[in-house]
DNA sequence: AGCACGGGCTGATCGAAAGCAACTCAGATG
DNA sequence: CATCTGAGTTGCTTTCGATCAGCCCGTGCT
């Protein structure tokens, strides 16, 4: 039996999956694209964009407001879809980054539904995980409308992690970041001077190692 | 012809549908339901909830922290989907509360499932709105995370003002909001004192009258 | 070597929003 | 009728996090 790809290893999670599952998961695969990190994959006002799964690397998605500001709704790890919402919505409506080095499959919308026809229990799994991403969002918006930056960002590194730990990246004593801080400070509606002070905080505490 | 109903109007926004998506469409609305203001009718941690299309009245979906803080997602308004993630998530992970008394039609999933295998384009259109709720989510996610509390507020009333006169609940001069300055406050992620502020900051400025 | 650059780190200052407290007013409620 | 409650309103104080400014350090470049 071959290896799974992250994004069935997320599923199996789930439901369990049959082998005729796991290959007609696989056929999804096909065309894989490699992407380098910085240069955005999906531009906010974009149409005609393709879905992807992330296979390697990590991606952030994020908006831009008029004032220049930057808000990173989510970041995708391996497993994780991509630009999913940009597809049903006919255009994107963020920006898609990677953060490193990325391989992904582009993902072809009729593919994905004649697949979820042959197999429903891939269907289930699928949506599972679509409301499973929806449900981070939720706790990610309120984490930053009710919780102070010391929780949030304590809080956001484990959800990091419990998701990671879900694609098997993570190890007995923690999980590689290649998050700047900068960029934690975007996702969590802080500046990154502060994100600095807290991580400190939370070292100082010794529930943080770098 | 009948009446649309506010979910029909809305999806009629989206997708021109034929008569008989129409009539596919009112026969999902079968088993009516009311709901008073103020008792909780999903509970977070809840198992087996229906899902639900809001007829009349609003409701919000809400998260409570262990500190006791509340963060209210979402507001939903004649037309909404209700609780559909909590379903194909087996188990609810919000809660959702009437704000005025409620008329609701539950919607059996299988039901939906059928009529979207009967007519292609009522999927399209539902999985259209599916995803206009996820991005609007996402807009209050990085209004939280990147507006100030002025900014926010305005930003915030436009919204749901363009949201209601997809239903038709908007006239010449505004629209009918049965919000508390404590509700807002828990939408925005603000305490209600502020929000009193900032109401007052908008009137003066001459872009809000109650 | 020299230098530019990005990421991380820290101190000092400032401001937006929170917290607290008090008061009004309109409806319930008895 | 008195009173109780909940929403809205305002003043004052406090605090959390932003902003500004500068520093260190490793890397890549010429």
């Amino acid at each position: 039996m071959m290896d799974k790809s992250p994004f069935a290893r997320k599923l199996s999670a789930f439901v369990a999956l049959s082998d005729e599952d796991l290959t007609t998961l696989d056929r999804l695969h096909q065309r894989r694209r490699n992407f380098v990190a910085g240069v955005d994959l999906v531009h906010q006002g974009q149409a005609g964009q393709s879905a992807y799964i992330l296979a390697k690397g990590w991606v952030c998605s994020y908006k831009i407001l008029p004032n220049g500001a930057r808000q990173i709704v989510d970041f995708q790890i391996p497993g994780d879809f991509l630009g999913l919402r940009s597809v049903l919505f006919r255009t994107a409506d963020h920006n898609i980054e990677p953060i490193t080095p990325v391989e992904a499959s582009e993902v072809i919308v009729t593919d994905l539904l004649d697949a979820f026809a042959r197999t429903p229990r891939l269907a289930t799994a699928v949506l599972w995980a679509a409301s499973r991403d929806e449900a981070m969002v939720v706790e990610h918006l309120v984490g930053i409308g009710r919780r102070n930056a010391l929780e949030r960002t304590a809080h956001y590194l484990l959800e990091l992690g419990a998701r990671l730990k879900l694609v098997g990246l993570v190890t007995k004593t923690g999980y590689d970041c290649p998050l700047s801080q900068y960029m934690l400070a975007d996702a969590l509606g802080l500046s990154a001077v502060h994100v600095n002070r807290v991580l400190r905080q939370l070292r100082e505490m010794g529930l943080l190692t770098f």
